[in-house]
DNA sequence: AAAAACTTTCTCGATAATAGAGATAGGGGC
DNA sequence: GCCCCTATCTCTATTATCGAGAAAGTTTTT
């Protein structure tokens, strides 16, 4: 085989082609609101049937996507597996708590953490029994400095020069709150869940459509939520 | 429609061997009790430090792993939207019954599904304020005639000749139940979650260890909460 | 303080793995 | 029957990958 190309404007990170390509296959087929065939995804990767064929059959073989019987492909159980290990004592203890909160507020609740300078949704619960609900899937991420679950993370660490005045005003109320911040239309609460240490695991946060809501009641709610989770992470 | 595949049982799958050694790579960190540095996962995978390097380089660019200022690598947020598509209606309604039972029994509760001959365990959830728990992490599976979720699903379906009688037992009582069949030294109960429709959608189940446990009591609990899970089910 | 031992990151030639086109086989619709 | 669609397989030229090793930087040992 070839050397490795040397070309200074593309990115500086070693990079494998073909992972690339299988991880970007693995995510198309599990981001798909219906499986997707294969000719689908070739189009979707931009790469020959045959590539994509092979690539499709080896993360088949580890479970990661499955096969219909039409010969369309779905996420597969592995997925379950892998997703296991990811801040499993944050998740375990926020997952109750999430489940009472949407079931409270009747609204969708979510758990959030921060990576750099982004957060990102690791998990989300949607209310039972409520007709119409907003649907916040995890993997969702946007700058810290943005919407509320964010607001509520820098609100949660020492004060520092340049933040947003928000910032400072969830400190002094306990949560944040933001409107359209992220996605158009949608408004969101979110306090942070500060560990006994002081420094902050994340944020807790529930969404609705704007109207309607009694911020300051349902503040109260995930400021609660957010100390149970805190008392709860081992 | 299409072509069907040679043999199911000789496995000449099309195989990439730089996917599969991303994956296998990906799998080794997300399912590390502790995070693993460079030369650690090399050993694992029996490849090359410039190999691994490379592919888990790729890995990173999708925060599929993280890499923590000491050089160990650990699972990456980004995978928690990719498991976030997998069963996710059966696992929303799930969820909430899940953290009921938990509490309710004291055990750790799970919800499994069948995938061909096997049981794969998606989701779990552990008790709270219980000083030792078993740990039971999604991703296990397991042969569908072995143990308690297995024998629930095939209960729930209709009879067929050469089952185990444990079967046609679960069958008459509404709940399976096993001891030491998958994990020695522990129990299980499991209840299979039926739709509407007729079929199976999985099953629902608690571990524990063997001594002191009222197995008709946990059983009915168990049946109640597949019958919710059911009735939530879209 | 110097040296040893260990990292992570990068370079580069050989080669085996992949790319990609095309062939083959099977199913469904007409 | 016929046609068109599909998944699956075969094959060769190409090239991305492999993997040893070197460079540069850190930590540990002496």
């Amino acid at each position: 085989m070839a050397r490795p190309r040397k070309d200074p404007t593309t990115e500086p990170s070693p990079h494998s082609q073909t992972l690339d390509r299988g991880i970007r296959l693995l995510v198309a087929i599990a981001e798909a609101a219906t499986p997707l065939d294969l000719n689908q995804l070739s189009a979707r990767l931009d790469v020959h049937r045959s590539i994509t064929y092979r690539l499709v059959r080896t993360l088949e073989d580890h479970s990661l996507v499955h096969l219909l019987a039409d010969g369309r492909y779905q996420p597969g159980l592995g997925l379950a597996a892998l997703s296991a290990g990811v801040r499993r004592p944050l998740q375990s203890a926020a997952m109750p708590e999430l489940t009472r909160l949407a079931a409270a507020a009747g609204a969708t609740a979510f758990l959030a953490v921060r990576q750099a300078d982004e957060v990102v949704t690791v998990a989300s619960v949607e209310p039972p029994h409520v007709a119409a609900h907003v649907a916040y899937r995890p993997g969702i991420r946007h700058r810290v400095d943005r919407g509320a679950p964010g607001l509520a993370i820098l609100a949660g660490e020492p004060k520092r020069a340049g933040e947003r005045p928000e910032v400072g005003r969830a400190r002094r109320l306990g949560f944040a709150s933001s409107r359209g911040e992220v996605l158009p239309g949608l408004s969101s609460v979110a306090a942070p869940i500060v560990r006994g240490s002081g420094d902050v695991a994340g944020a807790v946060a529930l969404v609705f459509l704007h109207e309607s809501q009694d911020i300051d009641a349902i503040g109260a709610m995930v400021i609660q939520a957010a100390a149970n989770i805190a008392a709860a992470v081992i």
